[in-house]
DNA sequence: TAGTGGTCTAGACCACAGC
DNA sequence: CTGTGGTCTAGACCACTAA
């Protein structure tokens, strides 16, 4: 089977097409299970393969007892990687460093669950590029209290210590105040890309990160391919 | 079967409990398909549907000869839905509408490609919210030239009669201009949140376009989550 | 080389939404 | 109701690679 296509795939890959080159449009119903099955002479588990995948690409709604049929696309739908800041300097042979601004520790009142908050500065090569500013939940990560500035990104530590099950990540402008502009080198004033995420673990939240880039600073960029090579 | 689970996504849950409790780890080996086959009391074929759709959300690796692993996270990974504007403003019950500040058609001298330029204003309810400067191929969309201040949002039609292949979506921030204050009701110098897409069909550039939102005035959201109900 | 995943078959029963 | 998708079985052969 080397350099053939699985049957399932050729299949996907098919109707694809035909889909992509308007030859099926937006709400046209697709040929049912059965009539795949004999049109690619194999077996329906083969063609439910097929037909699957491109549900989950949103390509492709099904309705039972009505068939299948081409999604009509709402907007756009796409997967953006966002990369741990260290791992994406070091990767391109620059030397990484965290710089630790401030670090504290905030027990509310009522009992409630304590914060580490973290500020700092993330460097490549001794500039600093971007600004960030963190909540931890101690109690749902009690061992993040030995964070510190020997501890390099916060990011990295609880990228490899803590899983996480849903992550929410918010894109916003802001203009640089004057400590925001001493810090990455700006004007007061200019625009800054801010990166929010939000990370929970179940029900716990586990950290609050904002990340801020100077203009053009940081490449963020999501890409929707159809699966092409 | 109602109100009760597909075996195969009680696996798929069961495995992703693990992971994320932290019972298994990165780097760990799950059990292989005839154990879990075993476990379940179930055919390798509905094993083997649930271990691929931890495959697809990124939380498993297989090798093989050498197993299925937990992943190790490197980043973040995660879907962002860009919504078309007209549909996003009209599901608010709000009104739209797009108004045309300029339209022109641009043919390189060396007989390239002509392409339609089109800068306009997204509004909502009699309020722009939105700036937007669009490059249309017409090589490619042959068909938009009869794009013109009637016509609504330019990318609603191209979402509607023109199926792309792969889409690319970068973010930014700039400080407003003079125009950009005017158009939006800002101050010059407001940082704005820049989203610019290029869309391709295949090798052929579809369009390019740049949307300028002011600060907090869109919910830019990413979001993941491994599907929990 | 042996173990693991990748793929496929030729059936089957069931739920459920449209007709 | 009937047709469609949703799910599942109990096997099978093959490719690849880690041991």
């Amino acid at each position: 089977m080397s350099g053939t296509l699985a049957i399932h795939e050729r299949i996907r890959r098919d109707l694809e097409s035909q889909i992509i080159s308007g030859a099926l449009s937006a709400g046209d119903r697709i040929p049912i299970e059965h009539e795949l099955m004999a049109e690619y002479g194999c077996s329906r588990m083969t063609v439910n393969k097929a037909v699957i995948a491109l549900v989950a690409t949103g390509l492709i709604e099904r309705r039972k007892r009505a068939g299948s049929f081409v999604a009509r696309p709402k907007g756009h739908r796409m997967q953006i990687e966002i990369p741990d800041l260290e791992a994406q300097v070091t990767a391109r042979g620059e030397l990484y460093r965290f710089q630790w601004l401030s670090r504290d520790i905030w027990r509310p009142d009522g009992g409630g669950s304590a914060l580490l908050t973290i500020d700092g500065l993330h460097m490549s090569n001794g500039i600093a590029f971007a600004f960030e500013h963190r909540l931890i939940a101690l109690d749902a990560v009690p061992h993040a209290e030995t964070l510190g500035p020997s501890s390099g990104s916060p990011g990295a530590w609880l990228l490899a210590h803590v899983p996480w099950t849903e992550a929410e990540t918010r894109f916003d402008a802001l203009n640089a105040d004057r400590d925001l502009a001493t810090h990455l080198g700006l004007r007061v004033g200019d625009a800054c890309l801010q990166v929010e995420r939000k990370t929970w673990r179940g029900n716990d939240r586990i950290t609050l990160v904002r990340q801020i880039f100077a203009p053009g600073a940081q490449d963020l960029v999501a890409r929707f391919g159809h699966q092409h090579a």
